[in-house]
RNA sequence: GCUCGAGUGGCGGAAUUGGUAGACGCGCUGGAUUCAAAAUCCAGUUCUUUCGGGAGUGUGGGUUCGAUUCCCACCUCGAGUACCA
């Protein structure tokens, strides 16, 4: 009988749907093992072989843990909220519901063809209902918390409201301590119903405030930080500009350290843990106060180099700083106002491609040295950030290149605090065992000690503090869009209430424009009558609202990360109506043992979703504060792609060979018309796009031959292959194969449908080795295997067991195919070997395993099979690698079918060429020798 | 600029983490089978050679009996980040 992957595949898959097989259960006595993909964004596109190497993987070790004995939970859902859903609803009108639920099908079809061992009993979709309630209450209860300085944790805003009843705000350090005014118990007392609001809202650990945002006009939306790539939005790369807005924030700041430090907790990859790192960007160092000559007026700023004070010669603000206005002097004024008007109008990008021009202008104000008393000139330069530090600088330009060139530029004084070092080309950076010069009582201090005592000294005479500052900045969390989850809010007299949990959902409106309103609020203005409909017979129905000074609901969505941010928790009780999830599940569950996805969301979802994870944690909702023990990036599968090249002279085609020093153009050319050998098929080349019907092509040897290039697999290069042509030729379990046959599951790496015939014939070797008869019985001998086939098998079960636990599963698609022609060669038909190879097999290429395995006789499904235990003694027949340990290690290879005792392996050791010369002539006192193990000599 | 990561045949990539470099697959060459092709099977395939060998894991040094692996410097490529005081 042959192998017809299309019928066998069809049937199991049809088979582990009808009878659940991968339906996990939230009790059991197994130990529990959740594996997780990071869910797709169901585009119009549908998928490409590149999208499913990382849930291929995952799937094979899914399938792997269960054969180990694991109650295992590998769910699958979509993140459908989004951008193009949107912009596709915009130019066509279709509603975004819609296409996302047709592209979701499409998914769904071609996920299932690939044979994965998902349990879809627990699919979620971010932009259901029942799924967004809780990314909704989620918001709310960030809203209703406040990170607690004392505890380092966030807690039940009411609990901050107690204390300001009773002690005002005195030890409650907020994060954002720099803005928030010391108020006492009786400040709060007196405040209205309004300020405490307003004044609450410095706290809250979601929040409204009045903050710069990258504002991409194209798109009609605030972006985050991640979201912008050069300066321009990651998703069209369009333009992006700052701007003042009324915005909702996350205060993800509060939690950078923890962010931080718990890094060390999880096993993700190292790559991920520096671009966190680096994200968040910790810098210890000072704030100090700085007074304004002639004026009541101080300014801090932050500094990671307090010891070089006494080298600072100017000051400078950021454009945007709030003192610039009431400190210039009347002479400046019309410069000063000019440059701020001149720096707001550029865009981030245009101020990041000239990052080299200094700028900036004088105020014709002077602060006062802490120490010196001396006169300092105040700057303001658009080098200095607005929203770093305090947005204010003191430059000490013999220390820092960007002071320096400053100072260069307005020929300011740069007085050098270093000891023998020279300043005269560009600043000293390094810190280093530098001795500071020049510097009052710091003077002939090294760095280290230079930087605590000046410390010591600030805080002595209350000039400065030791601080630790981030860059890490608070999470714009509002989009002007209407694909995403409302967020659940309304206001009253101003201020923006919480809709109550009973009251959530508050599901997405119809709307009939996508755009936003001609006044210029979000595309959810346009339902106006959803917003008074919510109000008055859900949220509020209670209680009076003044129709004149409140509108009714907010009007801005959430971000895409917002569903992203929680979904692993809802798979744990992916149908509980009235929370997240509830506690048996999620203590059952506890956190994600393994998850794959791609290392772009580094600092984005990777990033909110720990912080989500902590803030659930610190209020008891969930038990770990990390939800992700393991975590692998999955590399890029990139596309080959094909280019035919116009002469530009003629307009003909030539082949590649014949280019020459011709001038050409070249053109993409859909990957399916080239053969193995670069061949272009002209006749579907021509007919393919119109413009091509009468190309011309001047041929080498007959023939035509493209260029290829390795490029990213895109629609708009012509490179994409579809997983369901393969799986249609070659079927779902070559595929699982070549993909991780294809390298290292972390690299990227070009993908070359050619090679995969390689791993085609080693499932026709494997059909083969079983020899299914006319009746479809497998051949199979019930006697004793021979001692070869013993060790071709108990070495394929280590060496396979190993590779799934180092997660390289491409080595052991070698030892598949190194076993088969093993066995083939041996002429092995035994059950006690064919049967084992099986279950080895069948994470890896499921469907031909689970046929076999019926055709061994089998009624249950394979998946339940119990794995393998590799037997050491089979594999110390012929040959053993020996270590010797002395000074070092050195292998040797004996051949033990010799049956050598001890004495006459430690002869062989002693008398060999290496050990003679390790031992240079000195005599060993003993030589340990432990068959099977190693060689000892001790000297 | 800074921070990571990687350089091994014609190609994708192995190498038990310091012990016979190039497993396995693609491609290529030759052969068997076939009227022929596909499919299948067998042999060969790092380079060089006067057939004894010699060289060889980006380059140059070092440690070691022994280095693709460890250390130093450099070159090239890739990723992240970008005025963060």
């Amino acid at each position: 009988m042959k192998y017809f992957h299309n019928e066998i595949e069809k049937k199991w898959q049809k088979f582990w749907a009808e009878n659940q097989t991968f339906k996990a259960e939230n009790n059991s006595d197994k130990p529990k093992y959740y594996v997780l993909d990071m869910f797709p964004y169901p585009s119009g596109a549908g998928l490409h072989v590149g999208h499913p190497l990382g849930y291929i993987a995952s799937d094979i070790y899914a399938r792997y843990k269960r054969h180990k004995g694991f109650n295992v939970l590998h769910p699958q859902g979509y993140d459908s909220f989004g951008l193009p859903a949107e912009q596709y609803a915009i130019q066509t009108g279709q509603h975004p519901a819609k296409t996302t639920e047709a592209n979701i099908k499409t998914y769904r079809k071609q996920l299932d063809r690939i044979g994965f061992s998902f349990d879809w009993s627990r699919e979620l979709r971010t932009s259901n209902p029942d799924f967004y309630k809780y990314t909704q209450w989620i918001f709310t209860e960030l809203f209703n918390s406040y990170y607690c300085n004392i505890d380092d944790k966030a807690l039940p805003i009411t609990e901050l409201i107690e204390e300001l009843e009773k002690n005002g705000n005195a030890k409650v350090n907020s994060p954002c301590d720099n803005k928030t005014p010391q108020i006492t118990a009786k400040d709060w007392h007196n405040f209205s119903e309004k300020e405490k609001q307003a004044f609450l809202l410095n706290y809250r650990l979601t929040f409204l405030s009045d903050t710069t945002v990258n504002w991409c006009a194209e798109l009609g939306t605030v972006l985050a930080n991640d979201e912008i790539v050069n300066g321009v939005s990651e998703r069209g790369g369009f333009p992006v500009v700052q701007k003042k807005m009324k915005q909702w924030s996350m205060r993800i700041t509060a939690y950078a350290q923890r962010l931080l430090d718990d890094l060390q907790d999880i096993d993700w990859p190292q790559p991920i843990k520096d671009i966190q790192t680096n994200w968040i960007g910790r810098s210890e160092g000072a704030m100090v106060s700085f007074k304004i000559k002639n004026t009541k007026n101080s300014f801090k700023v932050f500094t990671t180099r307090p010891d070089t004070i006494f080298g600072v010669s100017f000051m400078t603000l950021a454009p945007e700083h709030e003192l610039v206005e009431k400190i210039t002097t009347p002479e400046q004024k019309d410069a000063v106002n000019t440059y701020v008007k001149a720096t707001a109008k550029r865009t981030e990008r245009e101020r990041m491609s000239d990052v080299k021009t200094v700028s900036g202008c004088f105020t014709g104000a002077y602060a006062e040295h802490p120490f010196t008393k001396e006169p300092i000139p105040i700057y303001i330069g658009d080098y200095v950030l607005a929203s770093y530090g305090t947005g204010a600088v003191m430059a000490v330009p013999c220390g820092d290149q960007r002071d320096y060139d400053f100072a260069k530029h307005f020929d300011l004084p740069i007085p050098n605090i270093f000891k023998d070092v020279d300043i005269s080309e560009s600043a000293f950076e390094d810190k280093g065992n530098t001795i500071i010069d020049n510097s009052d009582f710091l003077t002939g201090l090294p760095y280290k000690k230079a930087f605590k005592t000046i410390i010591y000294e600030m805080e002595k005479q209350h000039i400065g503090y030791k601080k630790i500052n981030y860059r890490l900045r608070d999470a714009v969390f509002s989009r002007q869009r209407y694909w995403g989850e409302p967020i659940p809010v309304f206001y009253k007299d101003g201020m923006p209430q919480i809709i109550a949990k009973e009251n959530l959902p508050l599901i997405l409106p119809e709307v009939e424009k996508y755009l936003p309103t001609e006044d210029g609020k979000p595309p959810l203005g346009n339902a106006t009558n959803w917003a008074w409909d919510t109000i008055k017979n859900k949220v509020v129905a209670n209680e009076l609202i003044d129709n004149t000074t409140v509108f009714p609901l907010e009007l801005n969505t959430m971000p895409g990360w917002a569903g992203s941010s929680w979904y692993f928790n809802r798979y744990m009780d992916a149908h509980n109506s009235t929370d997240f999830a509830g506690k048996e599940a999620l203590d059952y569950w506890q956190d994600v043992d393994l998850y794959i996805g791609g290392s772009e969301h580094g600092t984005g979802h990777l990033l909110y979703s720990r912080f989500w994870q902590k803030f659930l944690f610190d209020r008891g909702y969930v038990s770990k504060k990390e939800y992700a023990k393991k975590l692998i990036n999955q590399g890029m599968i990139l596309g080959e792609s094909a280019f035919v090249y116009r002469d530009l002279e003629t307009n003909k085609f030539l082949s590649k060979g014949l280019i020459k020093d011709k001038k050409v153009q070249a053109i993409h050319a859909d990957v399916s018309f080239v053969n193995i050998a670069n061949e272009l098929d002209i006749e579907a080349f021509k007919n393919w796009r119109n413009d091509f019907k009468n190309a011309e092509f001047i041929l080498e040897n007959d023939k035509y031959i493209v260029g290829r290039e390795v490029e990213k697999m895109s629609k708009s290069k012509y490179n994409v292959v579809n997983p369901d042509d393969i799986c249609e030729q070659y079927g779902a379990d070559a595929l699982r194969l070549f993909e991780m046959f294809l390298g290292p599951l972390e690299q990227s790496k070009p993908w070359k449908t050619a090679g995969i015939s390689g791993v085609y014939s080693f499932l026709k070797k494997l059909w083969k080795l079983y020899q299914i008869d006319e009746n479809g019985k497998a051949t199979i001998s019930n006697n004793e295997p021979s001692k070869e086939s013993l060790k071709t098998l108990h070495k394929t079960i280590k060496k396979v067991d190993a590779d799934i636990t180092n997660f390289s599963f491409n080595t052991s698609v070698s030892s598949f195919m190194i076993a088969v022609n093993e066995l083939t060669q041996q002429k092995c038909n035994d059950r006690a070997v064919l049967e084992p190879l099986l279950v080895l097999i069948s994470p890896y290429a499921p469907h031909i395993a689970e046929e076999l395995w019926s055709k061994l006789g089998h009624t249950e499904s394979i998946a339940t099979a119990p794995y393998p235990v590799f037997e050491a003694k089979y594999l110390v027949e012929s040959t053993k690698t020996y270590p010797i340990s002395f000074n070092g290690k050195m292998r040797f290879t004996l051949d033990l079918s010799l049956d050598l005792n001890k004495e006459e392996i430690e002869k062989i050791v002693m008398t060999d060429e290496r050990t003679q010369k390790q031992l240079a002539g000195r005599e060993p006192k003993k030589v340990i020798v432990v068959p099977g193990k190693i060689v000892n000599i001790v000297g």
